[in-house]
DNA sequence: TCTGGGGTCCTAGGACCC
DNA sequence: TCTGGGGTCCTAGGACCC
C-alpha cells in the first residue's frame, strides 16, 4: 500500500481562474478575511516576491506597478470546489482522508502491472478535467513522506507534477538536498531547535537517534523521524475525529470603542457560530468570548478573554447571544479602539447523544429551524436577531474584491455571450 | 538520619498545520 | 490608515486520590 497527497496548485487562485480565464498566467493573490494578508499566490505573483501572510498595504507599489490583481476570499466558492475535488478523488480510492481544504491522502494500491507514477497521473489529469484545478500529487510509504513528495512536484516542474518518494534510493538523494523545514510538523521554532544542533537536511532528521529526537521534540518529533524512514505512523484517518472546538473570531472593517458596538458584533459571530453548531448536529457546553485592541497600533492596548461553563448544552442563538453578552460585560472596558472579537464554543457533544433538559423550552428548537430553513432557502441573514443591529455595523468585516458565488446561487451564475 | 508509589484530571502555554 | 481565521496535539505542573 502507498499513501499519495493530492494538494491543489494554489488552490483559492485556482478556483478563481476555473470562473476567470483572463487570471491564467497573471500575478493574482487572494486576501485574507478583511482583506488584510495575502493568503494564496498563483506563480507568478509568487515570482515577483510576494510572501505568504505578507499585509497587504505593504504591497500597494507592487501591486500597482505590476498589475497584480487582488481579490477577496470566496470561501462559498472555494468550499464548493474542494467538494468537487474529493467526490473526483473518491473514484480512485475507497480511502481518502480529507487533511484540509485543499489536501487529501489516498490510499492507493496499484494492479499488477499498472504503474504507480501513471496512476498518480491520472488521478492529476482527471481532476483537472472534471474541476478544472491543477493539483500535484506526492506518493510515499508514509504520511510524511508522501507530504514530502508533494512539496518536491511542487518546487521541481520536471516531475511532471508527481513527486514519487516510494523508492528508496531516489528518496535519499533528495533528502539530502532538502532542508529539515520542508518536513510536515517541523516549524520555525523546531527548525532552530535541529539547525542549533547541525541538523539541517531532512535527511540529517532521518538519520537522528529515535529516543533523541523523542527528548527535542516530543512524540511529534520521534514519529517524524520513523515516518522519515518509512515506518508508517500515522494512519489514514477515514471518518473525521469529533469535533472539539468550534469559533468564529473577526477583525473589524473599522475599530469599535463603544460597548454597544461590541455586543451587536458579539451577537453577530455568535449568531453565525450557533446556526454552524446546528449545521454539525452539535451542541456546546462551554463558551469562551474574547476582546482585543490591535497588536500593531500605537495607543492603549487591552486584551482579555473569559470562559464558562454554558448552565446546558446549546445551540440556541438567542441562549447563547445571551450568555456571550454577559461574559462580555465583564469583559469591557472603557476608553479603547477594539480591533477584534470572537467566540468560541467548545465541550461540544452531538445533539443526539444529549441529555434531555428536566425543563425543555417549548417551541425554542422548532423556531431555530424555521430561521435555518429561512436562511438557506432565502439567503444568509434573511432572519436574524435584532441584537445584531439594524444600523451602520462598522465591525463587519471587508470583502472589498469579492467575486461571485458562481456554483451556489442562482443568482450569481456566470454569464456567458 | 530516615519521609512511598502510582495514578487521574485539569489548565495554560507552546507549536504546528492549512 | 491598512497586518486572517480555524483548528489540533503535546507537555509541564498543580491538585487531588488511594
Amino acid at each position: 500500500m502507498v499513501f499519495a497527497l493530492i494538494d491543489g496548485n494554489n488552490f483559492y487562485v485556482s478556483c478563481e481562474r476555473v470562473f476567470d480565464p483572463k487570471l491564467e498566467g497573471r500575478p493574482v493573490i487572494v486576501l485574507s478575511n478583511n482583506d488584510g494578508c495575502a493568503v494564496a499566490r498563483s506563480n507568478e505573483a509568487k515570482a515577483l516576491g510576494i510572501k505568504m501572510g505578507e499585509p497587504v498595504f505593504k504591497l500597494r507599489d507592487l501591486i500597482e506597478r505590476e498589475r497584480v490583481t487582488v481579490l477577496s476570499s470566496n470561501y462559498t466558492l472555494y468550499g464548493d470546489m474542494a467538494r468537487r475535488v474529493v467526490e473526483t478523488l473518491e473514484r480512485f480510492s475507497p480511502e481518502v482522508e480529507v487533511y484540509s481544504i485543499d489536501e487529501s491522502f489516498l490510499s492507493l494500491e496499484p494492479t499488477p502491472g499498472e504503474r504507480l507514477v501513471a496512476l498518480a497521473e491520472d488521478i492529476r489529469a482527471t481532476v483537472r478535467r472534471w474541476t478544472g484545478i491543477p493539483t500535484c500529487v506526492g506518493l510515499g510509504p508514509t504520511k510524511t513522506l508522501a507530504k514530502l513528495g508533494n512539496t518536491v512536484a511542487k518546487k521541481l516542474p520536471e516531475l511532471g507534477g508527481v513527486g514519487d518518494l516510494t523508492s528508496p534510493a531516489l528518496r535519499s538523494l533528495l533528502l539530502s538536498r532538502l532542508p529539515v523545514s520542508a518536513v510536515w510538523g517541523i516549524g520555525p521554532a523546531s527548525t532552530r531547535k535541529l539547525c542549533a544542533r547541525g541538523i539541517t537536511t531532512v535527511a540529517g532528521l532521518r538519520d537522528l537517534d529515535v529516543s533523541r529526537a523523542r527528548s527535542l521534540l516530543s512524540v511529534v518529533g520521534a514519529r517524524i523521524v520513523l515516518e522519515l524512514r518509512g515506518t508508517p505512523c500515522l494512519p489514514l484517518e477515514l471518518l473525521p475525529p469529533p469535533q472539539q472546538a468550534l469559533a468564529v473570531t473577526r477583525s473589524f472593517g473599522e475599530r469599535v470603542a463603544t460597548l454597544d458596538g461590541l455586543k451587536e458584533a458579539i451577537a453577530a459571530f455568535a449568531t453565525v457560530a450557533a446556526a454552524k453548531l446546528r449545521r454539525k448536529g452539535l451542541l456546546a457546553g462551554e463558551l469562551t468570548v474574547f476582546i482585543h485592541t490591535s497588536a500593531f497600533s500605537p495607543g492603549p492596548r487591552y486584551g482579555a478573554s473569559l470562559s464558562a461553563a454554558l448552565p446546558g448544552m446549546s445551540a440556541d442563538t438567542f441562549f447563547l447571544i445571551h450568555e456571550a453578552h454577559r461574559l462580555l460585560a465583564r469583559l469591557w472596558r472603557p476608553g479603547y479602539r477594539y480591533a477584534k472579537a470572537g467566540v468560541i464554543f467548545t465541550d461540544l457533544i452531538p445533539a443526539n447523544r444529549a441529555q434531555s433538559s428536566l425543563l425543555p423550552v417549548e417551541g425554542k428548537d422548532a423556531l431555530m429551524a424555521a430561521i435555518d430553513r429561512l436562511n438557506s432557502r432565502y439567503g444568509r441573514n434573511t432572519v436574524y436577531l435584532g441584537a445584531i443591529g439594524l444600523g451602520e455595523r462598522p465591525w463587519h468585516t471587508r470583502f472589498a474584491y469579492r467575486t461571485r458565488r458562481y456554483t451556489t446561487r442562482p443568482d450569481e451564475l456566470l454569464t456567458v455571450s
